[in-house]
DNA sequence: CCAAGCAATAGTAACGATTACGATTTATAT
DNA sequence: ATATAAATCGTAATCGTTACTATTGCTTGG
């Protein structure tokens, strides 16, 4: 997944291609990291000083479904990557103070011994929290 | 951990004995599943119908530092639990239409074979979601 | 190239969950 | 009993997210 290949993906969908869309997804494809909506509109706010919050939490979740983007929740807050390149389904060992993350590929479900019959299972969720290099000075 | 243990621990640190303590910690205990503040609001309003959230919501911060409830956050939103009697460390299968939950022995850290050395590691979640047999219909 | 049609956006209000505050009540030790 | 400090109520403030209305701007067909 790419920006461009992503515009594309709206496009084919019946999404319009505007300026914002573009630059919204480049500022993900440049920090591959998951932002918040306010860490966006910081980000963009030299280019886009107006663009509101209906506006980015309205595109993050179009491009949410359309698995441009990866969502998660962290300390009560929604946040967002650009989707990783790998194909295989992965988790995440997430840098709770900047977002940066680095892909695990174990999956936990492979190998669960409990019985799952009784519930109808609908999905999991398996992250590593910590602080990155960088972050931890 | 049961409601008297818990009372007599918060005794222990200073915390004073209260009905609405006990009543909170006594819900939990019959309920053995993740309750919303919300939803322990309404459970308490017929014999305190004033119970405010400032009392909630800091009871239940209070019994989550002492370990006496589990915290996890599903959909947005807080939830609690009587801590498992289980002294091993464990994950949860969680119903997210009730909370009702089933323990889940295998914990992921122990054959992640990526390298965290990266990061200072500070914690991990693993959950898996569904929906169980009373709420599936 | 222009204009109609509709999606996208700005500005702002509304919302739900959580936290915080001042006044009052209550548990506890003396 | 009384003093002290914690606990609580009632309510306001805060934070993140969603929703609304008027306006703007992308797209397409003539």
């Amino acid at each position: 997944m790419d920006v461009l290949t992503a515009m594309d993906l709206l496009k084919k969908k019946g999404f319009k291609y505007t300026d914002k869309r573009r630059d919204l997804l480049q500022l993900f494809s440049d920090e591959k990291r998951y932002l918040s909506a306010k860490e966006v509109q910081d980000a963009l706010k030299e280019n886009y000083p107006g663009l509101s919050f209906d506006t980015i939490y309205r595109n993050l979740s179009t491009f949410s479904e359309l698995d441009i983007l990866e969502e998660t929740e962290l300390e009560g807050e929604k946040k967002f990557r650009f989707t990783c390149p790998t194909k295989e389904h992965h988790h995440h060992l997430i840098c709770l103070k900047c977002g940066k993350t680095k892909e695990v590929n174990a999956c936990p479900m492979e190998n669960v011994a409990t019985d799952l019959s009784d519930f109808q299972v609908t999905g999991h969720k398996f992250e590593i929290y910590g602080v990155c290099q960088v972050c931890v000075n």
